[in-house]
DNA sequence: GTAATCTATGTCAGAGGATGACTTATCACA
DNA sequence: TGTGATAAGTCATCCTCTGACATAGATTAC
């Protein structure tokens, strides 16, 4: 990775770390991108260059996670229940965050107390969810060899799995912290296998 | 109700459907709002008087089917099943679309084909959905007598619903007609309840 | 029927988000 | 060290959305 390279993550977590601390100060809505570009000195229109709207701050783990999602779902044996493996990847998420740096993990926790603050924000990431399990149908479907147009099983499995693992992350408790998280995570996963019929997912 | 009244559903109603038919014209992003006002001659200013905003638009069908499921929801026995509860909701929301004037049925259909054309679209009713699952919740986990805070299984059930619905409502066919569409969700609720234990919504 | 009132609408000004076009500064590599 | 690539800044502009105020039209009371 050369200096340039080094020198932009630099600047995208300052422009996040700026923008998460401000909007936990002072709102989401009445922080403008002005504000933000000001707090790490760089221009507005440079703000637009590394965050493609201000809403999308707010969606950078979604992206993250999603990623980690795809990666393990192929990683999986494919002749393993879809759900199940679904789980998996749900998992693999959660060991990432419990494995990351105390700065990542600080940047996780704010966005949380943000998202309780302003539910606006926690629809923001629904929405993108939307967009994440039609990638997944895909691969299911993939996997289970049958049309992804066609197969509503396949969207049942993964919109099944996708709103465990948004119950899960929902932790009642106003300043959860990672294993709180990691824990209320897992007894929601046992919670939904216990309520499916075994092989539902074949 | 009165003449002041009437008129002004009439009003709302015409900007609906000038931006819907706009919008299918032309695309999303790229009709204004005045260009919507002006077909239907009012000032921009107005507009946002009918529509908190140029989304709103496009949620009016979610609010109205919200409306019916948390009034059905109400109306069922407090000893059913809290998911057999809320698939009856669902169904009475097909009920209500089914049982539609002509012009309503189309302005339904319209508005499939806009959210087909434009995936940000199903972002953002999904995104409200989030939004009525909260409601739902507090109505499930009252009718379990338990705290919504802490009951994993209040807010499960809801999930589970609303993305069976969310799955019912993806019909592959492009033009798909109201009867296509209802006999699909019957299949996805069917589906649906094949998959889970019996009594696991207790 | 007219006065008083209420309310829907229009007009205007402006903030804030976002983008395109163009220029300037900075880095990378020969 | 010079040259090309690319990051950043500047400027202009569009669009969404809001507040403040004025006006026209409907409703109610007398």
């Amino acid at each position: 990775m050369g200096l340039r390279e080094r020198k932009k993550e630099k600047t995208r977590l300052a422009i996040l770390d700026a923008a998460l601390d401000l909007f936990l100060e002072q709102g989401y809505e009445s922080t403008t991108v002005e504000q933000i570009a000001g707090a790490v000195e760089i221009s507005p229109r440079t703000f637009f260059r590394y965050f493609t709207s201000k809403d999308h701050l707010v969606l950078w783990f979604h992206d993250h996670g999603q990623e980690i999602m795809l990666e393990t779902l192929a990683s999986r044996p494919a002749d393993e229940p879809a759900f199940t493996s679904l789980m998996h990847a749900m998992r693999a998420v959660l060991n990432d965050i419990a494995s990351s740096t105390p700065d990542e993990t600080e940047r996780f926790l704010k966005l949380r107390r943000l998202m309780e603050a302003h539910p606006r924000l926690v629809g923001l990431s629904v929405a993108r969810g939307a967009e994440t399990e039609r990638r997944l149908v895909e691969a299911v479907a993939a996997r289970r060899g049958v049309d992804p147009e066609e197969d509503q099983l396949s969207h049942l499995i993964v919109a099944f799995a996708s709103c465990t693992m948004r119950v899960g992350f929902e932790c009642p408790r106003r300043d959860a912290t990672v294993p709180e998280i990691t824990r209320r995570m897992a007894e929601t996963i046992e919670l939904a296998e216990r309520s499916l019929l075994p092989g539902w997912d074949r």
